[in-house]
RNA sequence: CGCGGGGUGGAGCAGUUCGGUAGCUCGCCGGGCUCAUAACCCGGAGGUCGUAGGUUCAAAUCCUGCCCCCGCAACCA
């Protein structure tokens, strides 16, 4: 692992319900994880991203049966098919991908609960609760209401207005009530906890209104597709227990081997995961009193971001607005579809995709803005110099101001980043090249060619505009990596692999190296022709 | 009184924590330039910041009422 820090970076995406149909909705959170992994890797951190699938419960085993096929051949045809292509399709650079179906996973399932359970956590009980069949949930006093109508006198869901029912069932329950305090005293005592604000409060006063003990197992009559309940093999693990503990699985937890002992101290507690927010109070929630339960710590951040919205409403399947994340990356690519959902919308509040914003974006943006620049200065050293990189004179305030507005970009997206700001990054970055074009306006390189006299002056305003290019490439790497590898492959560096050029130190100038022979460099991102809003349609 | 998010120039959004020139991208209008992916640069028009009150020297920003939109109940990050 080369240039590393010795710090670590541990951020988790949500893992797919191995049933759902890929959508930009899925794509989005992992892109977001992916940025974030790669940024924190490139600035020298240990930066580890896990993603993966959620294959256990009843609605699996229900489809596979449809399907003739069983819950694990269901399963394992669709991560081939589904999502490890979807990681392909957007590009991410995850370190692992753990299934739930995987012995890894079950037997330190089994390891937490069996912990839980001796220690006291877990407790065989009989339940009795109000459920509401519509939620199939079981609903706490503050969701309940006194009926009206028809059904006065009785309770209602708050939700559906209908009849609770009474239910009684023998399970293996969490004592989630016994953290309410100390997840409390938690989100106090850390702020950033959960962010972005919105959905910390949303968090807060839930767990105010009070927390039931959680079931956490289901009998083996109703279904069996989950993992057993060490102590009493009659039942098995509620899907949400399995799925969450999927953190810890993948790094080491539960596996007593130096080697994954260690890769588990220098990753947990994470440092951020990532979640839409309707998976939030889970993760907000359940999971951190499961980890204080076994005396483990809660990740440092737990992240909820926004909806995409189409249309002004949350995409759905049922409105036929969910998208496939290739519909975009077939037209524009994964760079762009990157840059847009990181860039277009900030992170952590719900945004509109539009095609023709997304039209719009890649043309203005990518194509003219970042691109068409890429292109113009490279030309002129071609043409200019035939592609040797010239030498630098003496600086200009102009010059130097290039060199500053660099600096400052970097200060700031590294800032951004930090708070997990990544749209307020981009737009740190995106000043640079806001400023390299207009520096090449200002200083007019094609007038400077016509004398012979200004020949010094030509190669510093060249050679400035080179080192900006190196700045934009280290920098966008985290999010448009296939473009900046193209650029980087032009700007010949000798500098090594993009990838380990630290983005803290991107804008120390001077990097290049006269002399060298720059290379042709293909359209980062050509224009397009053909209009894909006309057929999506 | 179920919970939560939101209403800012044509479109999409920032700004609201810590009141004090209303900002960004696209689009539109005019000008400049020609190195470049018909791209780039400059200037301009366009907003009573949902609404009615209140606090204040001063409110998009704080307080109160009201209206409207969206999400949570069926796939669903």
């Amino acid at each position: 692992m080369p240039n590393t820090n010795g710090k670590s970076f541990y951020v988790t995406t949500p893992i797919f319900y191995v049933n759902d149909a890929p959508h930009i909705g899925h794509a989005y959170t992992e892109v977001a994880s992916d940025v974030l992994a790669r940024w924190h890797r490139q600035r020298g951190e240990q930066s580890f991203l896990l993603t993966g699938t959620d294959e256990h419960g009843e609605k699996i085993l229900r489809t596979a049966a449809a399907n003739k096929t069983t819950p694990q051949d269901w399963a394992d045809k669709l991560v081939e098919e589904s999502w490890l292509p979807l990681l392909e399709t957007i590009d991410i650079d995850n370190q692992d991908f753990i299934r739930t179906t995987e012995p890894r996973h079950e037997q330190a399932v089994q390891k937490f609960l069996q912990h839980l359970y001796d220690t006291g956590f877990i407790y065989r009980g009989s339940y009795e609760g109000n459920y509401c069949v519509g939620c199939e949930e079981y609903k706490t006093e503050a969701d309940i209401l006194e009926g009206e109508g028809a059904f006065a006198g009785q309770a209602v869901c708050a939700i559906h207005s209908k009849p609770v029912e009474k239910l009684q069932e023998t399970n293996y329950f969490f004592k989630l009530s016994e953290f309410e305090d100390r997840l409390l005293e938690h989100f106090e005592q850390n702020p950033t906890f959960i962010q972005p604000d919105s959905a910390r409060n949303e968090v807060v006063s839930f767990v105010r209104r009070g927390l039931e003990d959680l079931s956490i197992s289901r009998s083996k009559e109703k279904f069996d597709w989950g993992i057993d309940i060490p102590w009493d093999d009659s039942h098995i693990t509620y899907v949400w227990f399995d799925a969450l503990l999927n953190y810890i699985t993948a790094i080491g937890y539960g596996d007593d081997s130096a080697e994954a002992q260690a890769k588990f101290a220098a990753l947990w507690p994470a440092s951020v995961q990532v979640v839409g927010k309707d998976i939030l109070r889970f993760h907000a929630v359940i999971w951190p009193a499961m980890l204080m339960a076994a005396g483990l710590e809660p990740a440092k951040q737990i992240f909820g971001h926004g909806w995409l919205l189409v249309g002004g409403e949350k995409m759905s399947k049922s409105k036929l607005t969910g998208i496939a994340p290739s519909q975009i990356t077939d037209t524009f690519g994964s760079d762009a579809f990157r840059y847009y959902f990181m860039k277009a919308i900030a992170f952590g509040q719900d945004g509109s995709f539009s095609w023709e914003d997304l039209s719009a974006r890649y043309q203005a943006e990518l194509a003219n803005g970042f691109g068409n620049l890429a292109s113009r200065a490279i030309a002129m050293i071609h043409k200019y110099f035939d592609g040797v990189l010239p030498e630098v004179a003496e600086f200009t305030e102009a010059d130097l101001n290039v060199q500053k507005v660099a600096a400052d970009a970097v200060d700031n997206a590294n800032r951004a980043i930090d708070g997990v700001a990544i749209h307020d990054a981009i737009a740190a970055i995106w000043t640079l090249v806001d400023e390299l074009n207009n520096y090449i306006t200002v200083q007019e390189p094609w007038v400077l060619a016509k004398d012979e006299a200004n020949r010094a002056r030509l190669g510093t305003v060249l050679n400035t505009t080179a080192e900006g290019l190196r700045v934009l490439a280290t920098l966008l790497n985290p999010i448009t990596p296939k473009a900046t590898a193209k650029l980087w492959s032009a700007l010949n560096t000798g500098l090594g692999e993009l990838s380990v050029q630290a983005l803290d130190k991107a804008a120390n100038w001077g990097q290049l190296k006269p002399g060298s022979i720059l290379a042709a460099l293909e359209p980062l991102f050509p224009r397009i022709e053909s209009d894909p809003t006309a057929e999506s349609k």
